[in-house]
DNA sequence: CATATTTGACCGGG
DNA sequence: CCCGGTCAAATATG
């Protein structure tokens, strides 16, 4: 109880710095120096928090506390619940992204606050912070404490990135695909093998790995284990270093559509009660955004054509699929098969 | 049985 | 043609 009220305490201390430094942004935009300590300082507060509410689990990956509860919801029914949130999407008109994404300052403050919150790191790209918020890209960059550093490396790999799957979003037409990227480190376990690798707040799944030139171990490749939904692009690679195998370069890239925790804006104050105090995922504000974003890429998806080997099912419109869902709660044995849309070419 | 990982083949950019 | 990235069948896992 000490510890909690303590962490309580923290917070409110945490959230206060964050206003702060909110309402001080406009004077302060030149000032990247003193920008950069106030984050820094803003998620030292909330990282003692953390520590003090995570007093049984000194893990070095605290944030994991703050992962899905995979039992509660995981079995079978997070895709459900997925539908049931692009259900609450359908009717809505692609103008929600930007319904949504206006009010960014008030939104997407307690976004980042959130981020903060569960990974420990923030990245807080003081570059563009509107279009960054038009185009859904509030992106949990998730670390794993002290090891490492961004680097937002914003490669304009727009044309790159779309060998296979990156086609889709390519053309949300707006400037310069600001796909992100983003580099960390993370130290992994000194226990046992360090073969296995660190958990971030998400969940992940592995679909390759590759020899790297140059390199003693070979990287994997995973992507978000909601592609399924939306086709969510987060991707993630994950390379040990040469000279230290205990330390993992995780290179993220993309961006998670598959917000699976309710939105407040969508669902609805009861609702959005329960699901937030649940505690889910990272950035849970941004789910309407992003929501709402892919369900306007979807919509122009179909003309992608040129399938090479497998034949490109073009996805469906999120209304047949979810209607479907709901009109037929029979198992259709799996999700992966109704959402096998290869968006990509 | 559904879902996750492994692994060699494939794709396309440089 | 090389190489990084991805696919997908086979296999493992629970």
């Amino acid at each position: 109880m000490d510890a909690s009220s303590e962490a309580i305490q923290l917070i409110l201390h945490g959230c206060a710095l964050a206003k702060d430094l909110e309402s001080n942004l406009p004077t302060l935009a030149n000032q990247p120096n003193f920008l950069s300590s106030s984050c820094k300082q803003i998620i030292r507060v909330f990282n003692k928090a953390m520590d003090l509410l995570n007093t049984p689990h000194p893990s070095p990956y605290s944030h994991m506390i703050f992962s899905e509860p995979p039992e509660s919801w995981r079995p079978t029914s997070t895709e459900a619940m997925d539908l049931l949130h692009a259900h609450a999407l359908v009717g809505r008109n692609p103008f929600d992204v930007h319904m949504f994404s206006a009010p960014k300052i008030g939104v997407a403050n307690d976004l980042d606050l959130g981020l903060e919150i569960t990974t420990s790191g923030v990245d807080l790209e003081l570059g563009q912070p509107m279009e960054y918020a038009a185009a859904g890209d509030v992106e949990a960059s998730v670390r794993s404490r002290s090891t490492g550093e961004f680097q937002a490396t914003d490669t304009s790999d727009s044309g790159r990135s779309s060998s296979m799957g990156g086609a889709l979003v390519q053309r949300t037409g707006n400037r310069r695909e600001n796909r992100s990227i983003r580099k960390e480190r993370v130290s992994a376990p000194r226990a046992g093998n360090p073969e296995i690798p660190p958990d971030d707040g998400f969940t992940w799944r592995k679909y390759g790995q590759k020899d790297i030139l140059n390199s003693r171990f070979p990287r994997s490749y995973y992507r978000c284990t909601h592609k399924n939904f939306y086709g969510c692009q987060a991707k993630k690679y994950l390379q040990r270093l040469d000279d230290d195998p205990y330390t993992f370069e995780v290179t993220y890239r993309g961006h998670h559509t598959c917000q699976y925790s309710a939105s407040p804006l969508i669902l609805g104050p009861p609702a959005s009660q329960e699901a937030m105090h649940g505690t889910t995922q990272p950035q849970p504000v941004s789910t309407s955004i992003q929501l709402g974003l892919s369900h306007v890429l979807m919509q122009r998806d179909p003309h992608v054509g040129s399938s090479h080997v497998q034949g490109g099912k073009d996805t469906e419109t999120v209304v047949d699929l979810a209607d479907a869902m709901f009109n037929s709660g029979s198992s259709s044995s799996s999700m992966d098969a109704i959402f096998s849309s290869r968006q990509e070419n």
